[in-house]
DNA sequence: TCACGTCCCAACCAAACGTTTGGAGATTCG
DNA sequence: CGAATCTCCAAACGTTTGGTTGGGACGTGA
């Protein structure tokens, strides 16, 4: 049997995703990821020196993507609407992402905020500029930050979503969402 | 000089709230809320069992009063964004309460959720239909939930903040929460 | 074929962890 | 007072942790 290195690299990566959404950076022990993963923990300190760096990577790996391909169709509170849909079909198809964005803001104090990521939130409020122009740079990323809020917040605040809606199901809140992703965009907009 | 085993107790409460709220429940050690505490700790088992159920009492303690005495004053949008802006406030003066909040919601399967909680979360929601009449109760909810993830999600995931809106404060932030609020306020009632 | 470097694993290590114990002062009640 | 009880602490317990080590299996170039 020839080695794989690469696919060792990736078995780690995964498992290591998976077990910091559930439990955290804390919560989770070196042989956690090792056992998930089915590979050696040796192997982890020799590819990504500490458990630190280990998370880092993780967190690099699975999060850069956060807002990359959600184009926007159209214009107008209508393509916000969809917009946001789009970012929540992709944390309802990627459980593990909201996760693991709100251990990063918890349990780091500087995020770990990767060039790659700072220029795809700046190419994200471009875009919604041009979809509502009235507005100036400032209010699209004020704007653009609160539809990120709501929708990580679905997935990263359960614990309220039982508490203020005890009987609903994630599909109305997913409407509920959009509807208020609208009203804000129409908001933002002029009359 | 007499013991005070209440104040042990109290000391015990508040070390474990800031250290919870600093770095979670598996980020914390039970040395590190007794040193925090200067409190042995050995009191913490004689008073709490372990320290999952002292967590548990740490939560209900910090985080019963979330939404007790946020009255509403006034009827309408401007209302609800009193409102909101004395949630924000609420947060501001104490900053553990929504790093808790997010802890109890990532860290916990199920929600800790005590029936005073619940209670008030109903309290807020009907009060809320109150402001908004026009609503059903399941879209006040709904709109309750928006409110409070936005407020919540500007103080659990600073890293989001940092990311979109890299230069902005949190004093733009608010009020640009507060607009926010208001225009859902707005859009939720008919016209 | 042999020697050298790489990949991998089991076993190991010291430190930190949650929890318990033994006993020293303080309080209470007879 | 004296014995029983309560509060508190220092030290210890066994386990789990992040991280390392020694050696065997494999690939590569001569």
């Amino acid at each position: 049997m020839p080695w794989d290195t690469a696919r060792t690299r990736r078995l780690l990566l995964e498992a290591g995703g998976r077990r910091f959404a559930a439990t955290g950076f804390a919560g989770t022990s070196v042989a956690d990821i090792s056992r998930d993963a089915a590979v050696n923990k040796e192997r982890l300190y020799a590819y990504f020196g500490n458990k630190r760096q280990f998370f880092d990577q993780v967190l690099a790996h699975r999060l850069d993507g956060l807002l990359d391909g959600l184009d926007v169709t159209g214009t107008g509170p209508d393509a916000v609407r969809d917009w946001t849909g789009r970012l929540w079909d992709r944390y309802a198809a990627d459980r593990d992402m909201a996760r693991l964005l709100a251990w990063e803001s918890l349990e780091l104090t500087g995020p770990a905020v990767t060039v790659h990521r700072l220029s795809a939130c700046a190419g994200a409020a471009r875009v919604l500029r041009e979809v509502l122009p009235a507005r100036d740079e400032a209010a699209a990323r004020q704007l653009l930050l609160s539809l990120v809020v709501l929708v990580t917040g679905a997935w990263t605040l359960p614990g309220l979503g039982a508490l203020i809606t005890p009987d609903g199901d994630a599909a109305t809140r997913r409407s509920a969402v959009l509807e208020h992703a609208e009203a804000l965009a129409r908001a933002a907009q002029p009359d």
